[in-house]
DNA sequence: AGAGTTTGGTTAATCGATTAACTCAAAAGG
DNA sequence: CCTTTTGAGTTAATCGATTAACCAAACTCT
């Protein structure tokens, strides 16, 4: 296991300064074209590949950027994080993954980490905001860029699908086709996204005069065992709805799951949408009528918004970007 | 934006030298507790957070694992790098996502800045053979454990699944039901896991003798577009299959858009078995009989592997850990 | 020819930690 | 009482790049 050769050890070999051979590799001065053969071959003889670790150091930039998401193994994160990734790398930058599983305290640990890193720019779909935390991750002194969750005062650019919409959209479509007791299993209510989408639920059966009865609307946790428990307990009861929007693609499937079970007919007995349009939509039995977000293209943007920010630090004004969600009708909704 | 602090202005704020500063931070030498109050207090007065980009150049590691991989938006992947992220942050590394969609100038690219980072070991799932491109990456002078895609002549350390016997049980499978002409769409011969699925394929053929038929044989790229329009050859052609052993996740839905779309019956008019088990497999129509790959557990044992080698760097014998795939039955193959 | 510019480099300080080698005072040993 | 050890810190070199400041030779211009 041989060491890597070094800046000096190119620059000995090809008889120049260290200044010079820097200047080669960065094109920042104007050196001769015989100076510069011998630089190139001496780097190929010892195989040089520069430090960017040293480079950073002298520099302060390290072209990083940190990414702090709950869970990648979510098909909705892990196409974000595609579209973050690739467009990222454009601009010379590369991520840092680190998955909290919505555990403030491990969100906490890997923000330090991250800081020590040095990192250029953050972006976090942070899971708290208790104690200040959401706060204090606005005035960090390094770039940050919500994902999809934020802290309520604004505090730093963000990018997010508008949820209010798109939960008051699906529900809407469902009070048109004549279901009248539209039930949901809504997100964890810390968590904004979570929130919001109950918050659109809630404002499409306002603006149709019908009833909000909280008997029909259970909180789990976006995992697929809250979806399968909830829809059961939801089927079971007394007063039991006739149509369900439910807030995630994991909850989701577990309500297929229950539907399976139970035996329950999806739309006669019960009509379903999803929020998220999952891979597997249009192939599920039924299909799946679903709230689809633009993922890979939130990624994009949130990418854009972070670079722009640590080129210009100064424009101090948070910029918010909401993209729309679209409705994909198919059989769950029977319409 | 205010700069960081430094190790030598809480030096100097609690009067002592930079070296004590750095012996209370990692505990290396003992130091009295008074002293020690004044250090912690100076490093809470400036929110003190150490650089580690300077502390990764003295002590040459960076804590830093590069992890290339094809497309993390594959939930098989998505998982591999959930169970390799969480195992790795246990010892304190760090994960740098790259995505190379299968394009093997772009995993030269990737190496090469990775390298530049000096990260302390690489985890590669690499799409490339050609012009000895993975004796390259064998022979680097940084730990590297290869993903399920692996070069001829081992040169490192290796996690696979055994894709051999994951082709083998699901073709076999078939066979005792009585299937007559099972046909298969492969992934890119170029690709280990691909020529090893066909490899298991022809395999459980011989074994029961029964002939191999190139006309039943069609390579797609691992794409669901390829699955789609492969499978519509098979049906469409004068020979056509009874069954169906299709190489991956998306190429099987690709497939199931093709059936709904041609109104072929599963399994009656053709059995399905799928590799990979998406999670979409128990709601489907009809549900997925489909080889399972221990995803999660085997970005485990990678992270394993990776740090042991970081460890000890002088047993060079490359270990290989292949994973055993299971057959989930359910509808899809009609048994 | 002599002063001023340009060309094609070099020298050395610097980024922020770690750590081997050193110092000085107090304690221990004979 | 003098020497040796030990204890608790300090000094300064180091990791591998970048870059401001400098310099000698060659070229321009009047």
């Amino acid at each position: 296991m041989k060491r890597n050769a070094t800046l000096k050890e190119v620059a000995q070999l090809a008889n120049v300064s260290t200044a010079t051979v820097s200047n080669v590799i960065n094109e920042t001065k104007y050196v001769s074209d015989s100076v510069k053969k011998n630089v190139y071959s001496a780097m190929n003889a010892l195989n040089y590949v520069p430090n960017t670790v040293a480079k950073s150091l002298r520099v302060q930039e390290s072209n990083l950027i940190g990414l702090i998401i709950s869970d990648i193994s979510n098909p909705f994160f892990s196409h974000v994080v595609r579209g973050i990734e690739d467009n990222l790398t454009e601009f010379g930058y590369n991520v840092l993954l680190c998955n909290t599983d919505s555990d403030v305290e491990k969100e906490k640990k890997y923000l330090k980490v991250l800081l020590g890193k040095r990192v250029d720019g953050l972006i976090v779909s942070s899971s708290g905001n208790a104690d200040g935390y959401l706060e204090e991750l606005g005035n960090l002194d390094v770039p940050v860029v919500f994902l999809n969750r934020y802290p309520d005062p604004l505090l730093s650019d963000i990018v997010a699908t508008n949820n209010i919409k798109g939960a008051y959209t699906a529900t809407e479509h469902l009070i048109q086709h004549g279901y009248k007791r539209i039930g949901m299993i809504t997100g964890p209510q810390s968590i904004s996204t979570g929130r919001d989408r109950l918050i659109g639920y809630k404002q499409a059966l306002d603006k149709h005069l019908l009833p909000i009865d909280e008997r029909l609307i259970k909180e789990g946790d976006f995992k697929a065992e809250s979806g399968n428990r909830l829809t059961k307990e939801l089927i079971k009861q007394d007063f039991k709805p006739d149509a369900l929007l439910i807030s995630n693609n994991f909850m989701t499937l577990g309500a297929y799951h229950a539907i399976k079970e139970l035996g329950i007919r999806v739309p006669e007995d019960l009509a379903i949408i999803g929020y998220d349009d999952p891979d597997w939509a249009a192939v599920s039995n039924p299909s799946l009528t679903a709230v689809k977000q633009p993922a890979y293209d939130q990624g994009v943007q949130a990418a854009n918004l972070i670079c722009e920010r640590i080129k210009r630090k100064d424009q101090f004004k948070p910029r918010e970007i909401y993209l729309d969600p679209s409705l994909i009708v198919r059989e769950s909704c029977g319409c």
